[in-house]
DNA sequence: CTAGGTGTTCGAGCGCACTCTAAGTCAAGG
DNA sequence: CCTTGACTTAGAGTGCGCTCGAACACCTAG
């Protein structure tokens, strides 16, 4: 029904990628038209979008693995995968949690650029020292 | 004051990464004691944290370098330096929320997980055929 | 019938960020 | 004096996740 040009076009991912994928067990195999060429399903969007997810919230491909196999087993592994998705998903909070802490310090360092360049705007003699200091000491 | 063996104990980094990061240029030059080995004063601590929250926060060895030679240029490129931290801090603002989204597609399919196992529990004989739709069609 | 476009396989190559090996130097303790 | 352990350098190797090249097969439009 498609081909993999309008896979990749479609999912986003190129075909390269695909075949990728497919090699490594993270894509079922792909069926075969007469002539070989790969003819997907549009179903198997679904999948990899899902894989996208897993993807850009940093699980590892090895990861994704485990959870394919595990589905292709069947309902039999709904247990271990949620337990697999349930781990994945403490860690993507305790990184949210970290980038957000870091926000913070980003945040503090380049008010204090902001600082730094009220002073010269304001003022072009004399600078205000212990402004200055604490500049040079966050650097 | 302090060999790199130290260095490497207080700031996380091995002895390996911090030569790495010296030659590439992200650290300084180390002064180097009477016999050549590398001298480091505590200061580099504060340098090394905040090259670690940059790394953290997705930035790659690149632009960190932009930063830190920025920095070696003195006051004069504060400036330049604001607007590469707040081109980043906007990125990983938006990171945290594609986070965030993704974050709720898990769950759901957590407890999409945990709806299955809750008809197991509470039924051995007939399945809600409408929950299992449901749960085939979001797999 | 032929040119262009899309597909195939296999295996090599790449970019990133380290990580380690080898061979050697040096200072301190037993 | 000699061993131990931490250091030095240059350069090779690793793991991840693709990305591409080469050589060839096939379908479709002009």
């Amino acid at each position: 029904m498609m081909k993999i040009g309008e896979l990749a076009r479609r999912s986003g991912l190129t075909a390269y990628t695909i075949r990728y994928y497919e090699q490594i067990g993270l894509l079922p195999v792909a069926d075969k038209d007469a002539s070989g060429q790969r003819d997907y399903d549009a179903s198997i969007l679904t999948w990899i979008e899902f894989l996208g997810r897993l993807k850009s919230t940093g699980m590892p491909i090895r990861e994704m693995l485990r959870y394919a196999r595990l589905r292709q087993q069947g309902e039999a592994s709904e247990a271990e995968r949620r337990l697999l998705l349930e781990r994945h998903r403490d860690k993507v909070l305790a990184n949210v949690a970290d980038l957000q802490a870091n926000l913070l310090v980003l945040d503090a360092k380049i008010s204090g650029y902001a600082d730094a360049e009220q002073r010269i705007e304001t003022n072009g003699q004399q600078q205000r020292k212990p402004l200055r200091a604490r500049h040079a000491r966050t650097l």
